[in-house]
Order: C-alpha cells, then sequence, then structure tokens
DNA sequence: TAAATTTCCTAAACCAGTTCATTTTTATGG
DNA sequence: CCATAAAAATGAACTGGTTTAGGAAATTTA
C-alpha cells in the first residue's frame, strides 16, 4: 500500500516539477496535505448544489465534468486523463455551490487537493502561487482555443480536430460523452464515425 | 498631458488593490513597467502572424479580439470595456504568432505590459503572481461558463442571457461582432433583436 | 451637406445537424 | 454464462439557424 503510494505521489511531484523546484522539504509539506481517492466507473466526485472541496489530479484512470441542463442533455465541458486536473472550477474556487457532476468513465485513482490546504500551501510555500498561476493560463489558453473551434468550425471538422489531436482520449470515452463534448448529438457523431457523411474521399 | 497619465494608472492601481496590497514603491516600480496607448476606432493592436507582446488594460472605450477564418468569417472570441484586460492570449502566454486581430471598437485607452516586463515584475514583487493567478482563475472560470452556454443554450437563449449580464456592452458593440461572439450569424441575431422568432409573449 | 461606406433589416430558399423510433451491438453484474 | 441493461448504429422526418440577395438607415469622410 505505502509503495503503491510512493509511485502514484511521485508522479505527482515530476508534474509539479516541471514548472518549479522545490526543496525536499517543501515537497514532503506538499505531499503532507495531500490525499489519494480511488473512485469506480461511474463513481461521482462533484454534484450540483454541493461545494466543490477538491481539485483532483488523476493519477491512472479517466474523468469527465459536465452538465445536465433543463432539457436532461448532458454537456461535458471537460476530459480528464493522466497528468490533468479536474474540478468543479467555478464552485472550487469561489467555493460556491456546483453546477456540474464530476464522474469516473472508468477505474480511476486521484490525488485530491483540499481547497484550504491549497491557500495555505500557497502562503507558506509561495513558489506554488506561480504554480497554479502557470497551469491556469494554460487552461486558459486552451480553452479559448477550443471555444475558438467551436464558433468557426463545423461538427465534422471539430471531430476530425479532436480525433487528430487526442487519439488517446476518443478510444477511452463513450461516444455520447464524446459527443457532448464536441457539442453535436450523439447519432451525428455516429454518421460521422462511419463517414457516411462527406463522401469526399 | 501628465494629470492624465496620473488618473490612468490611478484607475489601474485601484484595481490592483482589489486583489493585492502593494507598497508605495512597488506601485512605482509597476508603474514604471507600463505605457499607456491610445487606439483610435478599427486600429489593430494586434495581427495574426505578429508575435503578441502586451497585455493590454483597458482604461476607457472598447476593444474586441477575432478570428478570421478559412471561410473570411469573423468570430469574436472577446470583448473588453473598462477595467477588462484584453489581449491574444495563446500568442502572448507563449510568445508565439498570434492568430487573432485586436482591435479598437472606439476610441481606446490602453495601459500595456510588456511580456518581458511582466516576468519581470513577477520576480521582483512575487505578489504579481498572487495576481496574475487570481485573476487568469476568473477569465477561466468566466470563459468555462460561456462554453457551457454554447453547448446547452439555443442562439436565442445565449442572446438574452448576454442583454440581461452585460446589457452596457451589446449597447457599445456593432450587431455583427455582438453576433459572431454569440455564435449565429448577424441576420438571425437581427430576427431576434426585433423578436420575430417566438412568438411566446 | 452630399457622396461613400458601413451597418442594419427583411424575407424566402436551403441545409447541417436534430429528433424520433427502431434495431443491433456491447458491457455488466448476479 | 446468461439476462438485462447500456451504448452504438441506422434511417426518415423535421427544424433552428444560415445563405443569399436585396434595400433602408446610419455613420464617416471629403
Amino acid at each position: 500500500m505505502q509503495n503503491e503510494h510512493t509511485e502514484v505521489y511521485d508522479t505527482l511531484k515530476k508534474y509539479i516539477a516541471r514548472h518549479i523546484q522545490l526543496t525536499e522539504e517543501e515537497e514532503r509539506y506538499f505531499v503532507s496535505l495531500l490525499r489519494i481517492t480511488m473512485v469506480k466507473k461511474k463513481q461521482c466526485i462533484v454534484q450540483p448544489d454541493f461545494i466543490c472541496r477538491y481539485r483532483s489530479y488523476v493519477f491512472s484512470g479517466s474523468m469527465r465534468a459536465y452538465l445536465i441542463d433543463s432539457n436532461a442533455q448532458e454537456h461535458t465541458i471537460a476530459f480528464a486523463i493522466d497528468d490533468w486536473w479536474i474540478t468543479d472550477y467555478t464552485s472550487y474556487i469561489f467555493q460556491q455551490p456546483a453546477t456540474l457532476f464530476v464522474e469516473a468513465l472508468e477505474e480511476t485513482v486521484l490525488v485530491q487537493l483540499d481547497y484550504n490546504a491549497e491557500q495555505l500551501l500557497m502562503e507558506t510555500v509561495p513558489k506554488f502561487e506561480r504554480f497554479f498561476r502557470i497551469i491556469t493560463q494554460r487552461s486558459f489558453a486552451f480553452l479559448q482555443q477550443r471555444m475558438l473551434s467551436n464558433l468557426s468550425m463545423t461538427a465534422e471538422q471539430r471531430y476530425e480536430l479532436f480525433m487528430n489531436k487526442y487519439p488517446q482520449i476518443s478510444q477511452r470515452v463513450p461516444q455520447y460523452a464524446l459527443a457532448s463534448y464536441l457539442g453535436m448529438s450523439t447519432e451525428y457523431l455516429s454518421k460521422l464515425r462511419n463517414n457516411r457523411i462527406s463522401k469526399k474521399s
């Protein structure tokens, strides 16, 4: 058990080291604030109306964050596989009730950081201000690109783009989840998959 | 002239003070890194293929950032009026060639921070790591909400939402810019404006 | 203040993508 | 290993929103 945890923490530490350099003491302190959580397929770690207390790093497995709208339709705002963070971001940073579900798509191992621990961490080790700034900036740039794709491309182009950029993800997530991420119906995605749309080639 | 600049810097300093507390010396240092730029209507401060060197704070006037796609269609990714920052974010943070235009919608006064100056600022005054973390987190949460709106709402609902949330902006920007922000054609926006769509009321 | 240009409005034809209904395939737990 | 549920495929009918094409209003410029 301890061995397994060591491996998980080491992976996260390596991820952190890509952005900031910590002393051994700082690393130990950081790790002391974390907790490891295993979630089964379909289990939710965040639900609407509850305040989201954790930011979760995916060590293995995969997760998705989605909204259920007033017509009972699902809309996926994010996937997370290894080395990505996931949470209901709005709920987490403002500590207000969530609107999203965050659910495991398969058996998943997470490393979770509590909101209060995160605040404390940034005060105690200011380098983490930098760390969270950098990863948030990257997430923002990523999301802006996605927004632009959704504004400027057709469903088919969005599908092609996703397949090129994230072939791994497309194989691991259910098709209805991918459709709701790309902003199209499952039926239409199915047609695209079996390219019964444009007979260009 | 000096008076005018003082007013501009004071507004920005007040904005900064909402998130971090600076000493007078830090404030002076910060201000020394800034420059004020006036832009005329339709003038672009960022263009595709050029690296975006500045982050711009809007003191007065209004700006928008947009993409021109392969069909020569415009897609607005952001507006900025007083107290907002604007830039081609991806180009700025990665210092890579821009893909967007950032254009003045009216005569506008900007305060600009150079990329290298920003890096230096964060090293010299680490509080700014915190400042940029916080504003980036808020921008991210905002963009995620917008992404969810675009995935889950109809054109009409998006229009209504925007009008409720940003009545000031809708009056100041041209209709084609708003349509391209909301992800619909100008013709359809025009129909919605004169509500010739749903005869519910 | 007239001319030029840009923005805005209108309406009919059209189409990308949805909805609905049904079938086939794949997962899953007991 | 079967039973049953969940996910994916398919096709026909439909619709929200676009396209195209025009003309009216407003803004800019000379």
